[in-house]
DNA sequence: TTCTGTCTACGAAAGTTTTCGTTGACAATC
DNA sequence: GATTGTCAACGAAAACTTTCGTAGACAGAA
């Protein structure tokens, strides 16, 4: 099939509501969005359509007003997403990316730990060839 | 002024190239983009003239081959880029988008130290390098 | 000077994304 | 069974991005 193309803006705007929020309907997505960004009905509406038909959301049609649901997991969709900006700004380059991250904005302890323990692993399990740039 | 927007995916890509090569003509970005995506010569020149338009390159136009230049540092711009795909996709998480990027493709062992010592800086306090956001 | 190759400038076309007006379906209420 | 409010569908406009054809300026070689 299709190589798979990543969301637009507007459609990640979506995709984050139905992370935070679950499955739901056009009008839960909408107060949401419309919320924070002033975005109309419609606009909603049809950006679910589109991306129902691009496969990034699923819909239950049962009832009459119908239920999206994100199809791609949040963790897939971020990874593709970072790893995308890290080919396209960072030269390949996770450290880097890495590194301006947590320049932007320092994670708290509990998070830091958590990147640690991930530090290590990466560490042991040695990803096949260790970058020779 | 103006908001400064973020830079679109093709201004993206000779920024790419203005950083690996710095101050470059027209024809020394085309030649490297063109290898790599196969564009166009005047379609190069175009974006140069809308990115200087925009302000996200800066033009010397001693030579009659005018020579291009980032405006702003290459650190600078990869910051935005993550500051917003972080609260884009990531609800505003540095961890987490940094967990993704690190699950990707673990870096090497230096620069795991390097992320390491990011860490620790981050931990006793402050972050680095004063962040007046 | 005239010819040739390289350069910038301009503008319009093609492509994509985003927005929204309008329509018809349906269900609940009167 | 008419009225009212909510819904999905559709299509087209608006906005934005990307590409490229064409034109005119300029410099060096013949």
């Amino acid at each position: 099939m299709s190589p798979k193309p990543l969301p637009t803006d507007a459609e990640l705007s979506i995709l984050a509501v139905l992370w935070r929020r679950g499955p739901s309907t056009v009008r839960d997505v909408w107060a949401d969005l419309n919320e924070r960004e002033g975005t109309g009905y419609t606009t909603v509406l049809k950006l679910l359509q589109i991306m129902t038909q691009k496969g990034f959301v699923k819909r239950d049609e049962a009832q009459r007003a119908h239920v999206y649901k994100a199809a791609a997991g949040e963790e897939q969709t971020q990874k593709k997403l970072v790893g995308d900006l890290m080919s396209r700004a960072f030269n390949g380059s996770a450290s880097t990316l890495v590194m301006r991250a947590l320049s932007i904005k320092p994670a708290s302890e509990e998070e830091l730990r958590q990147i640690r323990a991930l530090l290590d692993a990466a560490e042991k399990g040695g990803a096949p060839g260790g970058n020779t740039t």
